[in-house]
DNA sequence: ATGCAACTTGTAACCATTATAAACAAAAAC
DNA sequence: GTTTTTGTTTATAATGGTTACAAGTTGCAT
């Protein structure tokens, strides 16, 4: 697992200094696996250092974004970008309810091959993203869907 | 392939008018395979209904979007959310140097039944998405590293 | 043809993000 | 141990995509 240490290394090498807010920041970063927002990440802050601005989130954020620590990630819940901040490759499953992102590890061959129109692409990485509907609301969606029937029986 | 028409039934079906904005918006959107932005789509608007505000391009796309005939898309290009109007499913190639998205074609199996952690859920569709280097941007990225490797060769 | 509901438009509000500038901290140079 | 340099934090302002709103307009059913 990634260390705080290991990141303040990458940051000394760009002549960066690692100060207590960016400490508090990484390390936050690194513990998270909800694909927090950068108000998320801001309140967790709060928590420990009340006095640090929201824009020391913001630039220390984007500074993981160029190092590559932490990755943005299609957030279809609005309320701002969301970031992945695992360092192993995994996939994401996305409840088109509640809006919730999930990691999913599961084994995907690499699929560049099997087309001919990426021949001459160089691949990075590839992800999948299932979307559907999570235990909790696919019991919702078949209550709800219940009572509308009912609904409609009774004559609307 | 979807027409204009298909879909005028489904806005009459939920009490709602084709107005000339409207079948013109629609129009552009159902050939458009460039993933567009509001104000990419607004500007083709333009070009043939000069009057038309930007609110009507952004409240129709909203409706396609809640009849699911367009999806919002996966943007690290900024600018803004970008459409994806395809009605077919299919997967992407992202271009992370010159942010191009465009579409591929590939078979995938369902992945979902490898894994047990989503035994519950019910997954509606899935999407692939490889990152890497279009052909372009792979000759311009070696083009550049080779100059880099000179300039340190030459003592920086 | 008439009337109502829905639509379009321009403007203003919103909110996430970025830019800016001044105060501050920490390490390097002397 | 100062001074200098360089980078950092902070608060505030600016930006830009998106949504809310209110007034006038239009599609469409009766």
């Amino acid at each position: 697992m990634r260390s705080v240490e290991q990141i303040a290394e990458q940051l000394r090498k760009k002549g960066l200094k690692l100060t207590p807010q960016r400490r508090l920041i990484i390390d936050i970063l690194l513990h998270d696996r909800t694909h927090p927002t950068v108000e998320e990440v801001y309140r967790k802050v709060l928590e420990t250092m009340p006095e640090v601005s929201r824009t020391t989130v913001y630039n220390t954020i984007r500074e993981m974004l160029s190092l590559g620590e932490v990755a943005e990630v299609q957030d279809l819940s609005d309320g701002g970008i969301r970031y992945d901040t695992t360092g192993e490759p995994h996939h994401h499953f996305f409840c088109v309810r509640c809006k919730a992102l999930v990691d999913v590890n599961l084994d995907l061959p690499p699929m560049a091959e099997s087309s001919t129109e990426l021949s001459d692409c160089v691949i990075i990485k590839q992800q999948l993203t299932l979307y559907g509907l999570c235990p909790a609301c696919r019991a919702l969606q078949s209550q709800e869907e219940a009572l509308e029937e009912k609904e409609a029986v009774a004559g609307r």
